[in-house]
RNA sequence: GGCCCUAUCGUCUAGCUGGUUAGGACACGGCCCUCUCAAGGCCGGAGCACGGGUUCGAGCCCCGUUAGGGCUACCA
């Protein structure tokens, strides 16, 4: 048996589809597994869509995901692989010496300009990998346009091209594809050709259950990069849309993944896409990071979407990250966390100035607050701040938990954020006394500002 | 409309060649822990679409119905 070779075959359309990335994946799964090559090609034959940046809006969703390709373009200008070129845009004397290949056989002609590959009128049958064996009946097909008025060739036509071209063995695609295939066999076997072997995957779905459309929410893989999600959470959620690897397991590592997984036990039905199950899943490896991983990622997405933290305290930014990290799961959530630190300007959230900054003891509180931290002397840490904070309650009469609310609004402006001697530690004794002075101040001047 | 695929908790799924108290996960509810929020621990509700067969026995096999999805372009 000679070497799997797969490929993914994306068209530039300014994303990457989720259902396409999942296809990438399970390509990518397949040639690994069987130890053969994975081709990239790049359809763009649309050319009001193809533009330079559509092109790398998929290198960078798939270096993202982490699935590297043996041949194709190498999303820096240059290519690997010795049976490109690997844009269709680039392949048009190849179509062209197919298309008089097959005009040889007496199998086309021309109608109204176009020209037409008539189909067999015997049955078409597709043995997939996946669905098994489909018989369709072709005594009613229509032709098959293979060539438009305009000379350009059509989708099904270069694609059985590239694919006999590439020497692809295994076409692994959405079962959007399914009904079509046999018109591919009757184009292979038409040219003289053996198909490749078929396994057609099921669909993702939208909420709604109809095939996710670029129109859904969540449909673009870069919405997970944007939102902080963790690339090998996305690939392994993915991974669990129509297969499972068995034996109750769910949070697999690549080379498991890779070991496990097989054509013949994907499923056949469409599955919905559930993105309350990735983000517990994103949870569950943001919690698995080592503090280096997580370093490098907070490191990346917080530049890319907070750049105020260059103007931050570095040491400050430092204690803070492993605070926040244990309280959320996405860089997102931990960058939302962090707004509040980024400068001394902070806000305070209406919620904070409801029920913690709007009570009637608040202001005597912080006072007592800001002197008992105020008069501590060596020794600023989580155990000595707690006490401090203790006492202050114990003096008020109060529960310690009032007050370490209303600390933690006073000092964040928020109602939730890290546990709050963390925080204090954190900050440092001389920003928290300045900040509960900044807080009683608009207090007092009743100009505690929301937004 | 025609053709094709599919059908296990709300969702993702396990269930190999028929014998299971139908398993897991997310979500959900309750309790515990608790300074908010997470995390964690314990408990719980929730499913074989329906109807016929075959069989001693069907979630698993066959047929039908229903439902969902897809395809049916000189789009890709």
């Amino acid at each position: 048996m000679s070497q799997v070779r797969v490929r993914f075959a994306p068209s530039p359309t300014g994303m990457l589809h989720i259902g396409g990335a999942r296809t990438a994946l399970f390509n990518w799964l397949y040639a690994r597994h069987t130890g053969g090559k994975f081709v990239l090609r790049i359809e763009d034959t649309d050319q009001a869509r193809n533009t330079q940046e559509a092109v790398d809006v998929i290198f960078r969703g798939m270096r993202w995901l982490g699935l590297d390709w043996d041949e194709g373009p190498d999303g820096k200008g240059g290519t690997s692989g010795d049976r490109g070129p690997y844009f269709q845009s680039q392949r048009g004397d190849i179509y062209r010496r197919y298309l008089e290949k097959l005009k040889a056989t007496g199998k086309t002609y021309e109608d109204g300009g176009a020209l037409k590959f008539k189909m067999p009128k015997t049955p078409g049958v597709v043995k997939d990998l996946v669905c098994g064996e489909v018989t369709f009946d072709r005594t009613m097909e229509p032709d098959l346009v293979i060539q438009r008025k305009d000379g350009s060739p059509v989708f099904h036509f270069v694609n059985v091209v590239d694919d006999l071209e590439m020497g692809i063995t295994h076409v692994i695609r959405g079962e959007d594809h399914l009904t079509n295939t046999h018109k591919h066999i009757a184009l292979y076997e038409a040219l003289g050709a053996a198909p490749p072997q078929f396994g057609h995957i099921p669909l993702i779905l939208n909420r709604g259950g109809s095939k996710m459309s670029k129109r859904d929410e969540g449909a673009a893989l870069g919405f997970y990069e944007e939102a902080g999600y963790l690339p090998a959470a996305v690939r392994n959620y993915l991974c669990l849309l129509g297969w499972s690897p068995g034996e109750n397991q769910e949070i697999l590592p690549v080379p498991d993944l890779i070991q496990r997984f097989d054509l013949p036990n994907i499923n056949r039905s469409n599955a919905r896409f559930d993105g309350d199950k990735l983000f517990w899943m994103n949870g569950e490896y943001w919690r698995t990071l080592t503090d280096a991983e997580f370093q490098k990622f907070a490191d990346e997405y917080l530049r890319r979407t907070r750049p105020k933290v260059a103007q931050m305290d570095p040491d400050l930014l430092k204690r803070l990250l492993p605070l926040i990290r244990e309280k959320v799961r996405t860089g997102r959530e931990m960058a939302e966390w962090l707004d509040p630190y980024l400068g001394e300007e902070y806000e305070y959230s209406a919620e904070a100035k409801k029920k913690q900054l709007g009570a009637p003891e608040a202001g005597k509180w912080l006072e007592a607050l800001s002197s008992a931290l105020g008069a501590m002397g060596t020794g600023w840490d989580d155990s000595t701040i707690e006490g401090a904070c203790k006492k202050v309650a114990e003096e008020a009469g109060a529960k310690p938990a009032k007050v370490i609310h209303l600390a933690r609004a006073a000092v964040s402006g928020r109602t939730v954020g890290p546990s709050l001697f963390g925080l204090l530690t954190a900050l440092g004794k001389e920003r928290v006394l300045q900040r509960l002075e900044r807080t009683r101040r608009q207090m007092a001047e009743g100009t505690l500002v929301t937004a």
